[in-house]
RNA sequence: UGAGCUAUGGUGUAACGGUAGCACUGCAGAUUUUGAUUCUGCCUGUUAAGGUUCGAAUCCUUAUAGCUCAACCA
């Protein structure tokens, strides 16, 4: 029985369309402007415009609206392609709105020919006092009537740079008494007399976002022309321009953006974070950012799962970060190097393995019968983690303390005879006997113990950094909460262990590779600060169900 | 206080006039040489009030709440 896999409203109308016979195959475009860093917002519209495409037989093109050069940079430009690539996405061309900037220019002119637009002198501010109010109509500009010749004329001056900035703009004529203010004789043109990332100085004018995309959209016949809800009062305006130049008939269709948990999204707040320090740049393994979360260890398929199970709809949403990180763990479950790691050591001593050190082998992911194994040097001298002993051990602590026994993974089951101590008091080496015939796998002791700890040789390993991430925020909501955002960043998002103790097989090590830390969490390579030394990030912890119960 | 959009468990999303389902979270248990993974089970929901209908989460009305819109930004 075949399972009916549930359509969103997006899906619904496109598949309604195909059967319609409107279309062939369909086609999306992803168009950011490049004049920042993406962020996780993008990446669900990046898995919605591609995975569209890909599941109904068409394609996405990538493309730029550059229509403002005043805050558009080529190295924007390249960090986004960068980072829709590392998410997977392939496009069919690569464009930009400033492509198209002749062939806009003459849709405009088309338009001042029908009547459509006028040549303004009014000042900016003039403009937006004449524009009315919700429950005011706008009222007409004095140059509203000038003829076609004259506005000909006088968008041909404007072209050819015989303005100033702000002298002149080109307006759509439609109705300054219209209910929706876009369309009270909305902005096609303005001058800017600036240097453009691909244009160079080519151009004085540049068209407005609203003159831009829709006829974009038209030029590269892009049947399914998606974007947030914001964008809903557009609509009116994308269609009237779409029909009164009589073009390829290209349909927007908004959903709610997606937002997480204990994150910010906004461009103007992650600048903010950004520019005062309080994360190390756009690419912070705290940020949002596609680049921050790549550098953290998250995986593009972890972030194809996580649009997938989101879904998509049009009501306002606060998504829990917490699938996000089922998202990431689930894959990284099953791809992830298992390694021990000490981060806080306490030495063991074995008093009663006298024999040369051995090395002892360590399967590299259960999930992964082909995934082999590697050598873990064994001694008489080892790192545990100083959590996993105590002197007084609570109810239910599986772990070590005096007189206890645990297994060592992959290796013996230890005893606890002696707790070495200094002066001060703390605890600083365990004294311990071990099993010979309790070795993993070929264990005929008969010895049943409830904890088994991660553990690292104390005289063949290798020291690394690792940096532990915690959430940015302390509130789920940073933007909706009392006050600045910023007041409720949480102080303590980044623990740094400066030497931890890890085993040997870690000092090779690879940019994409994914481990999972014993019991700790999944690491990968910090690819800025890796250089000389090993840094590791953890990407997210592993459920901690003992942790959960020490806190009851 | 004009217009538009939206409203389903704690979270996200299905059900398209006919049994409110799935996932995450949470809780309980089993297995476990990672207190991980895996497996079982459980808790929790249609914003409200009317109306239409044999039957309403779904259609209608009203109310309420949230979001969006008056940049020469996109």
């Amino acid at each position: 029985m075949a399972e009916e896999k549930s359509l969103n409203f997006i899906e619904e109308i496109i598949e309604e369309d195909l059967r319609a016979g409107k279309y062939k195959s369909i086609v999306t475009r992803f168009p950011p402007e490049p004049n920042g860093y993406l962020h996780i917002g993008h990446a669900t519209a990046i898995c919605l415009n591609f995975g569209l495409s890909k599941k109904y037989g068409g394609y996405t093109n990538l493309r730029f609206d550059d229509t403002n050069p005043v805050t558009e940079e080529t190295e924007y430009v390249d960090s986004i392609k960068e980072d829709v690539k590392w998410l997977g996405a392939e496009w069919k061309n690569e464009l930009y709105a400033s492509d198209y900037f002749e062939q806009l220019y003459q849709f405009a002119v088309t338009l001042i020919k029908k009547g459509y637009a006028y040549v303004d002198d009014l000042t900016a501010e003039e403009i937006a006092a004449t524009k009315g109010s919700h429950t005011e109509p706008g009222s007409d500009s004095p140059h509203r009537n000038r003829s076609v010749e004259e506005n000909l004329q006088l968008f041909a001056d404007m072209r050819a740079g015989r303005y100033a900035d702000g002298e002149k703009v080109l307006r759509a004529r439609i109705d300054m008494a219209h209910q929706n203010l876009l369309m009270r004789d909305p902005l096609m043109y303005r001058i800017r007399h600036a240097h453009h990332h691909r244009t160079g100085d080519t151009w004085c004018i540049y068209p407005m976002y609203d003159f831009a995309h829709g006829q974009s959209d038209s030029i590269e016949h892009v049947t399914h022309s998606i974007c947030t809800l914001e964008f809903v009062p557009h609509r009116e305006l994308y269609d009237w321009f779409i029909e009164k130049l009589e073009i390829f008939p290209s349909h927007q269709y908004e959903f709610a953006r997606r937002n997480l948990t204990y994150t910010v999204m906004s461009k103007r707040k992650l600048k903010q974070l950004v520019e005062e320090k309080h994360v190390d740049g756009w690419d912070d393994p705290r940020m949002p950012t596609i680049s921050g979360m790549r550098r953290r260890g998250y995986t593009p398929e972890a972030f194809q799962d996580f649009c997938d199970r989101v879904g998509i709809a049009k009501r306002e949403n606060l998504i829990d970060v917490g699938l996000l990180e089922f998202c990431v763990r689930e894959h990284l479950n099953k791809i992830a190097l298992r390694r021990m790691v000490v981060f806080d050591p306490l030495k063991v001593v074995i008093t009663n393995y006298d024999r040369e050190n051995e090395f002892l082998e360590g399967e590299n992911n259960p999930e992964d019968e082909d995934g082999g194994m590697r050598e873990l040097p064994f001694g008489r001298e080892l790192y545990i983690e100083q959590e996993d002993f105590m002197e007084n051990p609570p109810k239910k602590f599986f772990r070590l303390f005096p007189g206890g026994m645990v297994r060592l993974k992959f290796a013996y089951i230890i005893r606890c005879d002696e707790v070495v101590k200094d002066d001060s008091g703390k605890v600083t080496e365990l004294r311990c006997t071990y099993f010979p015939e309790s070795r993993s796998g070929h264990d005929t002791s008969g010895i049943q113990v409830k904890g088994t700890l991660h553990w690292v040789s104390a005289t063949n390993n290798v020291t690394a950094e690792v940096r532990l991430y915690e959430r940015l925020f302390k509130v789920e909501d940073p933007s909706s909460e009392e006050g600045d955002f910023k007041d409720y960043i949480n102080p303590d998002s980044l623990h740094t262990v400066t030497t931890a103790y890890a085993e040997p097989a870690l000092r090779n090590a690879r940019m994409d590779d994914r481990f999972q830390f014993l019991r700790k969490g999944y690491f990968t390579l910090d690819n800025k600060d890796t250089y000389h030394r090993l840094v590791f990030n953890r990407t997210v912890g592993l459920k901690d169900a003992w942790g959960k119960e020490q806190k009851k």
